[in-house]
DNA sequence: CTTGACATTGACGTTGGCGTCAAGGCTTAC
DNA sequence: GTAAGCCTTGACGCCAACGTCAATGTCAAG
């Protein structure tokens, strides 16, 4: 299939393919006429960078799961440095959390400075 | 003062403060030879603004802040716009710990379908 | 033949908050 | 006079992940 089709079929756009092209991440043939060609095995690489940035990975963070899957592997999360990944992102999650969390009393000290009462009204920590 | 001694005082750049005041958050009467001159209201100024950005908040938030220490105000919290904006950064910051928390079990969940046992070991939710 | 839908590369724009030169002017001390 | 240390404006660089435009090529259908 040609970088239109792949687009519509990954829910990206053509411009997206070719800077994941560009940053090494997908490759394609060419035909004759200098058009990109992929197959099936492209569209999973492209859906496996897409499912991993709808959880907040970076492009980045995506290499070694698509250099897992190229490399013939069934999954993305089948090699070690994938599962390392898994294990940072973790961390840099529980640390933004606790980070956010921290924020969220400050400034809801300040509010309270401010308006007492209008902190009670806003709903309290999820 | 001169926009040397502001930025020690206050804990920024001087780069930072031409910019605030590109961005019409801070203001400098200049002197004969054209030096921006400063007061102690102004050092209050910035020290609101980094205050404010320090618990995440951007320039833009700040301004009400800014604007209502100006009008002389004793504190930047003391007006109507300046709640408003508490307000809403905490439902931001309460909408951002609740998308990290859900990617946080979606990470750990294909963590543990990569790498059974390694989630446990890794210290748990805050 | 031409229209239209596809494709190509290249390059600039976006967002925020500055960092980092460049090229020069002012002031004071030696 | 000259070195040091302050200041000025202007302008490009940075980070991610593309969006958008430009100018052009390809190919099937009418």
């Amino acid at each position: 299939m040609r970088i239109g089709e792949l687009a519509r079929r990954a829910g990206v756009s053509t411009r997206a393919l070719r800077y994941y092209e560009q940053q090494g991440l997908i490759e394609a043939r060419r035909s004759a006429n200098g058009y990109r060609e992929y197959d099936e095995a492209d569209l999973r690489l492209v859906m496996e960078i897409r499912s991993l940035m709808a959880v907040g990975f970076t492009l980045e963070d995506a290499r070694p799961f698509v250099d897992c899957l190229r490399s013939g592997q069934p999954s993305g999360h089948a090699c070690a440095d994938s599962v390392a990944v898994y294990r940072r992102k973790l961390a840099e999650i529980d640390a933004d959390i606790r980070s956010l969390i921290a924020r969220r009393s400050e400034v809801a000290a300040q509010l309270a400075l401010a308006c007492p009462g209008c902190v009670l009204s806003t709903g309290g920590e999820p």
